[in-house]
DNA sequence: GTACCTGCAAATGTTTTGCAGTACG
DNA sequence: CGTACTGCAAAACATTTGCAGGTAC
């Protein structure tokens, strides 16, 4: 028990939610779904039908918008805030996270996992009358191995 | 020593600012940022073009659009994400803030101020090797008094 | 007097929608 | 076989920008 969900076991997911909600699976649709599985990184809609054109060539934008919401609902992946373009961005929903640290200097995103975090939100959220249903956490930063030791580990071509 | 700013004094730091930025101060600029610091609740661009016409009836968009980096940038205002439509929001202010929980139920944005909170956010950045320049924390969430007393205390009139 | 600011309108860039045709189940 | 999906193009939307004047300092 891994906690962390397979392209495999994804993909099933995207296809049974579909299949509930009476939904087709059109040849569009399963590049789309693969293509979004493939990313290991945040990515955003134009991307997406950048990258599931590859697999087939004639898949519209429109396409990508209306399937996009459908994977956020069937929980195979998730939107998150990046805040650096005006793309929505997302990612593949594989295992729980807490949070993003988006590096100003090596542009770069990073996963937070901290379970003593996520359960002080929690806890605050519900001492104040709340039950969460979604906790999001953006970190803005600046990258310290840069700055002190001139390069960074993560990507050294990065614009200071 | 409260720790919260005053209106009047936000005002002045907004004024020193564009002073110090040999930006000038003229009328329509006058009422957007007095007008910016009336609201008690988040807003957006437009609802801050729509109440500061009532001062000054002849404001255009592009003022407003122009003037509110430059008030971020000031620190009176703070962009904040509500991803609630698509607009970006921002608040005054007037206190730091861990976060805010955006009530599913009586559609409201509740600030959180838990400093246990910020201190682990704090941590957990450094120790992955940055320094953090801003946190920010969203909590969508649902109202435990509503669902359990079928009323809200913050807005009893809320969409079930 | 000269930056800098203004309002207007046009441009931008992402996401949404209407429509006629197509194909999944 | 009907309903849902498709691609295309146009629309919608918030925000940005260019420009010809106007004004604070």
């Amino acid at each position: 028990m891994s906690g962390v969900r397979s392209d495999e076991e994804l993909y099933r997911i995207a296809i049974d939610y579909l299949r509930a909600e009476k939904s087709k699976l059109t040849p569009p649709r399963e590049a789309i779904i693969r293509t979004s599985l493939s990313f290991a990184a945040p990515f955003h809609a134009e991307q997406l039908l950048a990258a599931a054109r590859l697999r087939d060539r004639l898949i519209s934008v429109a396409t990508v918008y209306r399937l996009l919401p459908l994977l956020v609902k069937s929980g195979v992946l998730r939107e998150i805030d990046l805040k650096h373009d005006s793309h929505q961005h997302y990612e593949v929903n594989r295992a729980p996270t807490t949070g993003h640290i988006v590096c100003q200097d090596c542009q770069q995103v990073i996963e937070v996992q901290d379970a003593c975090l996520t359960l002080r939100e929690n806890f605050v959220a519900n001492s104040m009358g709340f039950t969460p249903t979604k906790l999001s956490l953006r970190i803005e930063a600046a990258c310290q191995d840069l700055h002190e030791k001139g390069h960074c580990p993560r990507q050294d071509g990065a614009t200071p």
